[in-house]
DNA sequence: CGCATTGTCTATCGAAACGGTGGAGTTAGC
DNA sequence: GCTAACTCCACCGTTTCGATAGACAATGCG
């Protein structure tokens, strides 16, 4: 599962993909249109400025924004920053990664074969989407 | 992530299916092999026997075996069964869905439609691959 | 029978993670 | 210098997680 923060932390980067160059966008502003809790999402964006990935401004008139066009800024990056890694066990994470507890030898390991090969599926496709891409809010279900 | 109790899950699962048919394996058999906790592991065998993954005998020469052959046990099968869900967030899943707490209304959300097409592309994976098939356990990485 | 072996069940526990908040401080515009 | 914003750090209550304890039940063997 992805957290409630990694949730929020998207949503809100989505929102301001959404008003990219429109100048500064209040937190408020973003909480309320994403119904994300006020408080948090000052952590939140206080932590992606830290990251890079926003741009804040004090003071009146202030707020955040993207600091990169949404293009530039990946799903699989977020999910990266927020989370450590898109892998669902830690030695089958290409960029973090970590040994498992109570666990077998890597290389002889096939849960861990079968993970990686399943986190680079995740990736080829959290990669290829953007901030900037349109996205199908009901895909088709083929039951299998 | 997986929960640990779930990576112990398949692991034991794999270790039963690597010995089908050759009668109960005993419970401290498994959990040597698969270094998992000795204790641990009862609560995880019974739970699958309660699922009808395995059956157990009692007494001497007792143990564990798959109910089922190892080809009809598929991956996805066991992480819905020890996870509820493959999907990555509650409203992205096929099987149990539900709602999120502070989020966008269900149809308009882009993160819920993204981690549908997720999850499905994770599904279509881990239904495909059952105990039986063999498993890379390095695939070749192509950064992206 | 009676003992050893092996699995079953329920309760519980400590530690860590999670979701969220308080509150003092800083910057910028008016 | 006042007010509207963001910043930072510390904290806190709950829940989940990983794991264990301990009493109990079934089976086989002699």
């Amino acid at each position: 599962m992805l957290s409630q923060k990694t949730r929020y932390t998207i949503r809100a980067l989505q929102h301001l993909a959404d008003h990219y160059r429109e100048g500064p966008i209040r937190l408020d502003a973003i909480a309320e249109a994403q119904n994300i809790p006020r408080k948090f999402l000052t952590v939140i964006l206080s932590e992606m400025g830290r990251e890079g990935l926003v741009v804040s401004t004090r003071g009146r008139d202030g707020g955040y924004e993207l600091a990169l066009p949404p293009v530039d800024i990946r799903y699989g990056d977020i999910i990266r920053l927020t989370r450590g890694s898109l892998a669902l066990v830690p030695c089958a994470s290409r960029n973090a990664h970590e040994h498992c507890q109570n666990c077998l030898p890597e290389a002889e390991c096939r849960l861990r074969g079968l993970m990686l090969t399943l986190r680079d599926e995740m990736a080829a496709m959290l990669d290829r989407m953007s901030l900037a891409d349109p996205i199908t809010l009901e895909p088709p279900f083929a039951e299998g």
